[in-house]
DNA sequence: CGTAGAATTGCTACATTATAACCTAAGGTT
DNA sequence: AACCTTAGGTTATAATGTAGCAATTCTACG
């Protein structure tokens, strides 16, 4: 499961590592490779707890002495995206990554208006929400997004 | 409310003219003005129950004569938006009528991958959700997208 | 090995969606 | 009329995302 709200200091870097082994291990369970570009892109959206645009990425990757033209991070962000690595949040243009790539999950996620952390939304109330809304509508739920926009708890006690 | 899945068939026209003295009622109770440019684009947005990108009203609104420049598409749907007489459909980039302007409500949306009408979700369903995640994440909710993508009953029938 | 085929990346150009900035016009008020 | 506020016109540009094709790297198989 992924954490509903961040604590308030964590091992940032534990965040990090923790998310690359977990890619490394996805990519060889699915006979997929995780190249040095595909890697780096993950590693700078791990890189904080906030949304990060594509056009972020490009300035980043080329001071690596990486390619740096939108293709190239699209490529990448699409890769991850396919893997359930990273999610994108629709309302920001932006990625970020994701904890547990392996279930398949439906997202939603809540971001801070105040800090910009975006945290991941608990799956039992989405799956909730969209299997009553199948059943109720009829309908063949194919895909959905949830996004809450607010002020997190941390932030609320702050001020 | 608004309805969860539209009739198989319906008088359009009607829903049009509808949404127009429902817009006008509300901006003389605003005091604000539904001007030209401002009613013709909520007519052409709901022209269909499909949701409307920005760009597809340029050339319409040109047809009537209209100036026809980015900008004033945006304003007037900044304005409607304001409003609450239409709604953003973010992963579309898209724009759709709201049959109930009056009330403040959190929005989501199905939108059917086959016929691609948008309807409107039931209010319950996700003021309950989002109640339930404020309380539960002890956090402060401002605002919500929820956008379901599918295939609707009709369609579904129909194949 | 070595070579064919597939996957990946480099690169250029371009498409789509949205906004900034500044000026003109229209409508409402005294 | 003089003034003020709101709305619209116009040009340019920002931000986000894709198409298409050539060059390279990897992989599998003989």
């Amino acid at each position: 499961m992924c954490p509903v709200s961040l604590p308030h200091s964590h091992d940032h870097g534990r965040c990090i590592s923790d998310a690359l082994s977990r890619a490394k291990a996805l990519c060889e369970q699915k006979g997929v490779r995780l190249t040095p570009v595909r890697k780096r892109v993950l590693e700078l959206i791990w890189n904080s707890h906030k949304p990060t645009g594509a056009y972020d990425l490009l300035p980043q990757l080329a001071e690596d002495g990486f390619n740096s033209a939108p293709p190239t991070v699209y490529r990448a962000l699409d890769f991850l995206l396919e893997l359930g690595l990273i999610h994108r949040i629709t309302s920001f243009n932006a990625y970020i990554g994701c904890n547990h790539p392996e279930e398949a999950h439906p997202t939603g996620f809540f971001i801070c208006r105040q800090c910009g952390n975006a945290t991941e939304l608990p799956n039992e109330q989405i799956t909730g929400l969209i299997s009553q809304l199948a059943e109720q509508l009829g309908v063949v739920i194919e895909n959905s997004t949830h996004e809450i926009t607010g002020i997190c708890a941390r932030c609320r006690q702050a001020s």
